[in-house]
DNA sequence: CTGTATCCGTTCGGATACTG
DNA sequence: CAGTATCCGAACGGATACAG
């Protein structure tokens, strides 16, 4: 699991093996939900509990929480209370957090360009790319 | 997990949902043990079944297979089997493992920094960085 | 509105034995 | 040597109910 791949890294420094950087940066996104929340986080500056869980249909509740606690934890995103009633709840992305957009943004452009090398431009053919104007 | 993620973005790829080129990048690397063998492979060039184990101390047999197969299937590393007895598999990373390389770096870098920027220099009191000819 | 606790099915991962 | 199959305990993830 994401989790216990977390839990592991974190682990594993708290004994002093600390030979595994990109495993620690690895584990701050790898969560089933982390990599999107960033991006929304990052491109719309704050959400409400609610409004991620709508942004993502198919979380659940619980899961949603655990991967919020995990990167507040991490200080990837801050969760700031207004203590009205009803309860607000905001997270907002953290300059720690931004800091991860680069690799994030590298592995968007990977992705397209692999995806697009297996021709998985969806619903057409996978054979149209090779007879264009020939 | 792991696996579990990487399942379901290729479902969702098959399905035509595309709208994950990142989380299909992370899906390449995101197995417990798979950014430890691509960059084993990248520096060392081959390495057989049984010497990816005793370089990993800690995985299973089974565990292992798995990886293997999956970054197989993945096409970021090559199984070439030589049909001599006993039997000899030799991995080795692909182009496109290799094309992966740059955003595994930047992780590296990036942990590095924040394991720094934590004082998690292991082994020395956490203060240590805070006094040092003053 | 947010978050925690519980119950419970499903899946994961370790150990072992077996095949080629 | 390399890989598969099986058994079984452990962890995850969904649904629901409850608390602040």
């Amino acid at each position: 699991m994401t989790d216990a791949a977390r839990e592991d890294v974190l682990n594993r420094l708290e004994n002093g093996d600390y030979s595994c950087a990109k495993e620690f940066t690895l584990a701050m996104f790898a969560g089933k939900w982390k990599l999107i929340i960033l991006c929304q986080l990052n491109e719309h500056g704050a959400y409400r509990f609610n409004e991620l869980r709508r942004l993502l249909p198919k979380v659940t509740h619980k899961v949603l929480t655990n991967q919020l606690r995990e990167m507040t934890q991490d200080q990837l995103i801050t969760r700031t209370v207004e203590q009205e009633k009803p309860l607000k709840v905001i997270y907002t992305i953290t300059p720690l957090g931004q800091s991860l957009m680069p690799i994030i943004d590298a592995m968007c452009d990977w992705g397209d360009a692999r995806l697009a090398q297996l021709q998985v431009t969806p619903h057409f053919s996978a054979n149209e790319a090779a007879l264009p104007g020939a």
